[in-house]
DNA sequence: GGGCCGATTGTT
DNA sequence: ACAATCGGCCCG
């Protein structure tokens, strides 16, 4: 039974972020609140966005929403989309580099979508630039069970229009809280 | 200041 | 297929 205090150190996430999404499938999201209750959800669902990326949000440069994702890794970014919702991301890549892995869902009630997640699980602006890498922001992420290639697979990002080209959403062959109908193609050893 | 669009979700 | 709902960002 994995360790739900040791959570992941920088060196995990300081990577090129789609090496960062493929690995975080299988590891265990964190989240304490009110102080007591402690939460936690395998991730089953992810996608990366990078430098020279359109569809990532630091394309155009940094401005005080995408600040963080420049910043060191290992941090949250979370944004507000749609008027309605929060989205959870972990900043990766070296400090100065913009980069970071949208978390869109995980194997726990209501976690079925990266808006769901952050609504079932209190995710706010709040958290955007806190710690991911220690329980005492509240949210944090720690190793799991290993998943093998042949239990993964990659497809294009949902909901962005350009960037298409770059097959970097990973999700768990067969778990029903993946997105839409889960079309993909195995991912490649690395 | 104006206008458009968005890494979503739920309903028609 | 479309509405809900509003901050970010570009333009001027």
């Amino acid at each position: 039974m994995p360790d739900l205090l040791k959570a992941y150190p920088r060196e995990f996430y300081e990577r090129h972020a789609p090496a960062v999404a493929r690995d975080l499938l299988g590891a265990v999201l964190c989240r304490a609140l009110d102080g007591e209750r402690i939460l936690s959800g395998k991730i089953v669902e992810t996608e990366a966005y990078t430098a020279y990326d359109p569809a990532c949000h630091a394309f155009r440069g940094r401005t005080p929403r995408t600040a963080v994702m420049f910043g060191p890794p290992g941090v949250a970014y979370v944004y507000f989309i749609y008027g309605m919702y929060f989205c959870l991301n972990v900043v990766t890549e070296p400090d100065g580099v913009p980069g970071a892995v949208l978390i869109r869902a995980v194997d726990s009630r209501g976690c079925d979508g990266p808006g769901k997640l952050c609504r079932q699980w209190q995710i706010t602006g709040r958290e955007n630039g806190v710690s991911l890498m220690s329980p005492a922001s509240g949210l944090w992420i720690c190793p799991g069970s290993p998943v093998p290639d042949r239990g993964v697979l990659t497809s294009e990002r949902i909901g962005i229009s350009r960037g298409q080209e770059h097959h970097w959403r990973y999700f768990l062959k067969d778990h029903p809280a993946v997105s839409g109908r889960a079309h993909g193609k195995r991912a490649s050893g690395r």
